[in-house]
RNA sequence: GGGGGGAUUCCAGAGCGGUCAAAUGGGACGGACUGUAAAUCCGUUACUUCGGUUUCGAAGGUUCGAAUCCUUCUCCCCCCA
């Protein structure tokens, strides 16, 4: 099965430039997709993008990964409403090291002439002046082109505007597209289905300035099947990072979704074939109160991820909190085995001289520690009936926790809602 | 340059001198039900030592009392030139 069949049934595939799949019939391209460095880890949602090179590589083709070393530094309006805040250099750099460490993870550096490559655009950015940019690029593109752009004609119907910066953006990145068709011979460029227009500016600057020939592919936006966005939890968004979302909350993200988005999200961001895929949903179907497409899904992209020994961890502490596990369990284990289950768990210290007269239940979450942001939110919670401390459900906002509370004289388990778990510990 | 309208709690959007910590809807969170699902129903949604305390673009003022009236300022929108 060739990359496009792959990712039309995966219903990865949004929009396609007329042309692109024949010329991937031809034999082996070299193939791009950007990604903005606007944080030091990549989340859940640039991970399709990331199997998408992975998948394009799979099937024989030169994947690039280019980070944004100059686009980072001008900033997307793509989708956004507002002018964005520019990012100092030294956080950009920083954020590039981080999504380069990360990328570099999935793909393959050594596998021959198809082996991934990862280039950084403000290698070829740094020394281009603005004089030279608007004349040798600048020249190809009519302000009436850009300003057709949706991205471009939302924030001019809108109030806030759009500066001259943001407005430049898209020739930018389609200088970035040019730059890797010429030197790299790249003639593909993927993206969100958000980057259509920068990356027909792409293509469009190839065709005006050397007369080439380049294409596009895009991907639908993933959203849940409830309409809401894809890839936030409570705690925000879920990133790839495993010290901004622990192993335990990212198998947890994919182990909670709905049976529909479970469905959706095994064809997106797994590797199982069609007949694969299909004998898990009807499989599921059977039985579904066992999960067990969610475990599928959950284990296979944590592993990726994370790795098999995160998996394992995330098992472990997902048994404990969701399983049969009771506190007895808990007691049965020595301090470091506590500290294993709990891993990738919120975790809180108290100092124990402190502790020697406890604590009333409202001080130890809102005060001593911040599970709740305010004692008025922990009592609403406590008294809505949200709120367990060591698996049992707290009734009195003022019951007093001493030391005699304290699992193994050190450990209490706080639990907010149903999946929000808390491990204080008093040292 | 002239004229008009607006800024309210996470968002939208009521309120137009006391009964307003502020309607309603959305979102979020929690509970029940369940399968860590969906749907549904219910509750909460400024802080608090539960006495109170600080909120309605900002700063002053009128009043026993202001989100509501007055003054100035900041920002936004619309119409005319």
């Amino acid at each position: 099965m060739n990359f496009v069949e792959e990712l039309r049934w995966r219903g990865l595939l949004h929009d396609i430039m007329p042309g692109t799949e024949e010329e991937l019939a031809k034999g082996m391209v070299a193939g791009y997709i950007g990604f903005d460095p606007t944080a030091d880890s990549l989340h859940v949602g640039s991970l399709l993008q990331i199997i998408t090179l992975v998948r394009f590589q799979q099937a024989g083709h030169k994947p690039v990964a280019l980070v944004g070393g100059a686009t980072g530094m001008v900033g997307d309006p793509s989708g956004k409403s507002q002018e964005r805040n520019l990012l100092s250099e030294e956080i950009l750099h920083h954020n590039l090291k981080g999504i380069q460490a990360q990328l570099e993870r999935f793909l393959d550096f050594d596998r021959g002439a198809n082996s991934a490559e990862i280039v950084n655009n403000y290698d070829w950015f740094k020394s281009f002046t603005f004089l030279d940019f608007i004349r040798d690029v600048g020249k190809h593109i009519t302000v009436n082109y850009m300003m057709a752009k949706d991205s471009v004609k939302k924030r001019l119907e809108s109030e806030v505007g759009m500066s001259f910066t943001e407005f430049s953006y898209q020739l930018v990145q389609g200088y970035d597209f040019y730059y890797l068709w010429k030197h790299k011979n790249c003639v593909l460029q993927m993206g969100g289905s958000d980057q259509w227009g920068n990356i027909v500016t792409g293509t469009e600057l190839i065709r005006r300035k050397d007369g080439g020939q380049a294409f596009a592919i895009t991907s639908p936006l993933i959203k849940k099947s409830d309409g809401t966005k894809f890839g936030k939890t409570e705690g925000g968004n879920v990133w790839l990072d495993a010290n901004k979302t622990s192993p335990y909350q990212f198998y947890q993200f994919w182990l909670s979704a709905s049976d529909d988005d479970a469905a959706n999200y095994i064809r997106i961001f797994t590797f199982f074939d069609q007949q694969e895929i299909e004998g898990f949903i009807a499989e599921h179907s059977k039985v579904p109160h066992q999960r067990n497409l969610q475990k599928i899904l959950a284990k296979d992209i944590t592993e990726r991820v994370h790795g098999v020994k995160a998996l394992e961890t995330a098992l472990k502490t997902t048994d404990f909190l969701f399983g049969s596990g009771s506190l007895d369990f808990l007691r049965s284990l020595t301090d470091n085995e506590v500290f294993n289950v709990f891993e990738g768990i919120p975790q809180f210290e108290i100092s124990r001289p402190d502790f020697v007269n406890g604590y009333d239940a409202l001080t130890l979450l809102a005060d001593k520690t911040s599970i709740f942001p305010s004692k008025g939110e922990a009592r609403k919670m406590i008294v809505g009936g949200g709120v367990s401390l060591n698996r049992e459900k707290l009734g009195d906002v003022d019951k007093v926790f001493t030391v005699l509370d304290l699992i193994n004289n050190q450990f209490l388990v706080a639990q907010k809602g149903k999946k929000n778990y808390f491990l204080i510990v008093v040292k």
